[in-house]
DNA sequence: ACCTGAACACCGTTCAAGT
DNA sequence: ACCTGAACACCGTTCAAGT
């Protein structure tokens, strides 16, 4: 966070850098306009002569983000390909959390975000998806990656980080004092509803139900 | 939006009424502890004589929502109890799409959705997943829930209702002025993917693709 | 017990002005 | 071309005071 200070020192690409920080730090809604012209020493409207407003600004951080998202290999068939790209999507989003929403809603700005989607299309209508059920899978697709990145058990706490202990130690307690007879499996789960144990697994298996449930449609589809 | 004004006017319950209808009408970000005070003919601080801060406000208004949540027949079986629960999440959730996270956030807060997920986690671990797989599990299908509803294709244009065609107008030219040639299947799933075509299906085919993923999990662990 | 009034530290953004 | 300064219409919230 050093205070950079120089005529000229303000391009799109450093203020989408620091604002990317200042998002990874303290959360989307930690990122204030006032904040980045802090960052740069400078007053906030100067910011303004760069993006149209702050919209413009968070569009071009999702932008940023989207664009080191890689299309997998065209070779592969629907199942894998579907696998890939949600793993690659997610690898994406988990090294910026707090901007996953900014990504879902800028991949479709980037070229590579449209040629993935494309791709993913033209499997899904060979395999014998109509137009309105790919569109559909597409977009389950795309949010459902989003989601488990920015919804992963815990996530929610990952800022005010003195904070984050007694929050989940309240979160514990509250499952806790539920009825031991009444609440058996709650309680046994309680640990692993409130922090990700293994984030990996996590992942690793919601990516692969939607993969099983998407391929069940596509059995059901060749054999009507 | 009449205006009510009397000695003892505001008690919790009329209060997250009031909460309710502007977050339905203007979005959460369109929920202000002023605009609510004003509803009521009030002065902003009144409102902090009944709840702590607007935290606890929101949450209120998600226990609200929550609780018209059913839980399914304890006795149906795995597959049909998941998709009644996600059904009647999801039929809950379209009645007030804005307040969607917030129900994400208080459902485990409601008796409802404790019963609901206490039974849910029993029939996963019957059908032979541990507990960290279980725990997975209800978690991403309450998610999944959420994000169908809240991310539904056009929804986030639901407000500024002067704008939204504007907005979706922009969306569709994007799409069109995209080359043939190399986007075939995008520009044919453009209508689809900008606004939902047929959303009773469109939540339908979601569901059901969870479910069968869920399944195809199941059947696995029944045969190892 | 329940609400008001004034104040504080924040927001995004406009518009005119400086260099 | 690029940035500043002052101002506006908002926020959530504190704290002391009224009834």
């Amino acid at each position: 966070m050093s205070t950079v200070k120089s005529k000229n020192s303000l391009n799109p690409t450093l203020v989408v850098d620091r604002a990317l920080e200042i998002v990874d730090a303290e959360g989307l809604d930690g990122l204030t306009v006032r904040k980045v012209a802090d960052a740069f020493g400078v007053t906030p409207m100067a910011l303004y002569w760069h993006f149209a407003n702050k919209e413009a600004l968070l569009a071009a951080v999702g932008d940023a983000v989207v664009s080191s998202l890689r299309v997998p290999d065209e070779g592969l068939p629907l199942e894998h390909y579907l696998r890939e790209a949600m793993t690659s999507l997610v690898d994406v989003m988990r090294a910026h959390p707090s901007a996953c929403p900014l990504v879902a809603q800028q991949i479709m700005q980037a070229e590579v975000g449209r040629d993935l989607t494309e791709r993913f299309l033209d499997k899904l209508a060979i395999a014998g998806f109509d137009v309105e059920r790919s569109s559909a899978v597409a977009h389950y697709a795309m949010q459902i990656a989003m989601t488990l990145v920015s919804r992963e058990p815990g996530a929610e706490l990952a800022f005010k980080p003195e904070d984050r202990e007694a929050v989940l130690e309240r979160k514990r307690a509250s499952l806790a004092s539920l009825p031991e007879d009444r609440y058996p499996r709650l309680r046994a789960a309680a640990d692993a509803m409130i922090e990700c144990p293994n984030t990996d697994e996590y992942y690793a298996d919601g990516i692969a139900i939607f993969v099983a449930g998407v391929m069940a449609d596509a059995r059901a589809l060749a054999q009507a």
